[in-house]
DNA sequence: GGTTTGACCATAA
DNA sequence: CTTATGGCCAAAC
């Protein structure tokens, strides 16, 4: 459902709102995200958002990998472990090794 | 305004 | 299962 059209234009606040609809206790993949927006291919292109949009009172540890993993690498562990905490205190089961089962918790637009 | 970067993804080995 | 590689897109430098 969406009526994203003009790719390019206004993509960060398309992301915003795409993320902004996933609803407690559920996740979606950068991926999905993308597709949402109209930018199939731009998973990348979302996750920069979302890290340059921290502070926007956006639901950024709703948005796990497409394989429901949370990525730890480089300088994020702590950002990571963050997450994991957000998403268990939503009551969305993560395991010690950030794997969740995006199966049973992931929101489809 | 060209180059680098990065909360990704699919595929191959 | 894991690691490696290439592609992808928009934002940041």
């Amino acid at each position: 459902m969406s009526v994203w059209l003009t790719p390019g234009v206004g993509f960060k606040e398309r992301v915003i709102a795409a993320v902004s609809k996933v609803p407690l206790g559920k996740v979606v993949s950068y991926g999905q995200v993308a597709v949402e927006v109209g930018v199939p291919r731009g998973a990348r292109a979302v996750g920069m958002v979302l890290k340059h949009s921290l502070s926007q009172g956006l639901p950024w540890w709703r948005v796990i990998s497409g394989r429901g993993r949370i990525s730890i690498k480089g300088n994020w562990e702590h950002e990571a472990r963050e997450q994991r905490e957000l998403l268990r205190g939503e009551g969305v089961e993560v395991g010690e090794d950030f794997v969740v089962n995006i199966g049973k918790y992931r929101y489809w637009y």
